[in-house]
DNA sequence: GAGAAGATTATCT
DNA sequence: GATAATCTTCTCC
């Protein structure tokens, strides 16, 4: 490739961005690029998938009951990374948006590994490509993202960092429900590339089994 | 302090 | 398609 990739240009995206509607930010966020600098390389990814959560007034979020420890970075400043730990192995990732005291975020889903897929793939394991960030908690694995990185601010240079990359064009910019969601299942408030591969598959919410 | 549910994924049938 | 693995967080009492 002799043309530089989005990638190659890190400059943070203006916190500015993210100050704005989660349903704004979110479908817009498509084709950016985040990046994850450590002792042992970049890993960059640019996101294909994401879901929006609404706060307070969403069932769904995690902020829905309020202003608790676990949730306190939504409720701050825009641009901030969320990172959550779940199902005692999974990290997921969300960035805030909407101005301070709004608790509305959207969870990172999937993307596609531009730069450092090599350490990505140690860190999966040797997944295929297409599944290095196929899925929230497989992108938070290939970008080595996890608790330390919470609160994290992305709109400035630093071990997590959000760069405007080749913006998706808006014709091609889907949405539907959100995914493994166990209420407001019927809000469509996913949205992803089309025709990308790295695009988690839908599956509806399948309850824990109890034991 | 105890109990239940969870913004998932890998693996087996 | 169904299920196990695994632990943090929140909600009551």
């Amino acid at each position: 490739m002799t043309e530089r990739t989005a990638a190659g240009a890190r400059t943070p995206m203006d916190r500015e961005f993210f100050d704005r509607p989660v349903l704004e930010v979110a479908p817009d966020l498509l084709g950016r690029v985040l990046s994850r600098t450590t002792p042992e390389g970049t890993v960059a990814v640019r996101l294909t998938e994401v879901e929006a959560y609404a706060g307070e007034q969403d069932p769904a979020s995690h902020c829905y009951r309020g202003r608790t420890a676990r949730n306190e970075v939504m409720f701050g400043e825009p641009g901030h990374a969320y990172v959550y730990f779940t199902y005692g192995m999974h990290f997921c990732v969300n960035l805030v948006c909407g101005p301070d005291g709004t608790a509305s975020a959207v969870l990172l889903r999937a993307g596609e590994i531009i730069e450092g897929a090599e350490q990505a793939r140690i860190r999966r394991n040797g997944s295929s490509d297409r599944d290095l960030a196929r899925g929230p908690a497989r992108l938070c694995q290939a970008l080595g993202i996890e608790r330390a990185l919470n609160g994290a601010d992305v709109c400035a240079p630093g071990e997590l960092t959000i760069s405007a990359g080749t913006p998706v064009p808006a014709g091609l910019v889907r949405s539907g429900p959100r995914t493994g969601v166990s209420s407001a299942h019927d809000t469509p408030w996913r949205f992803w590339a089309e025709g990308e591969p790295s695009v988690s598959p839908y599956r509806r919410h399948t309850p824990r089994r109890r034991g």
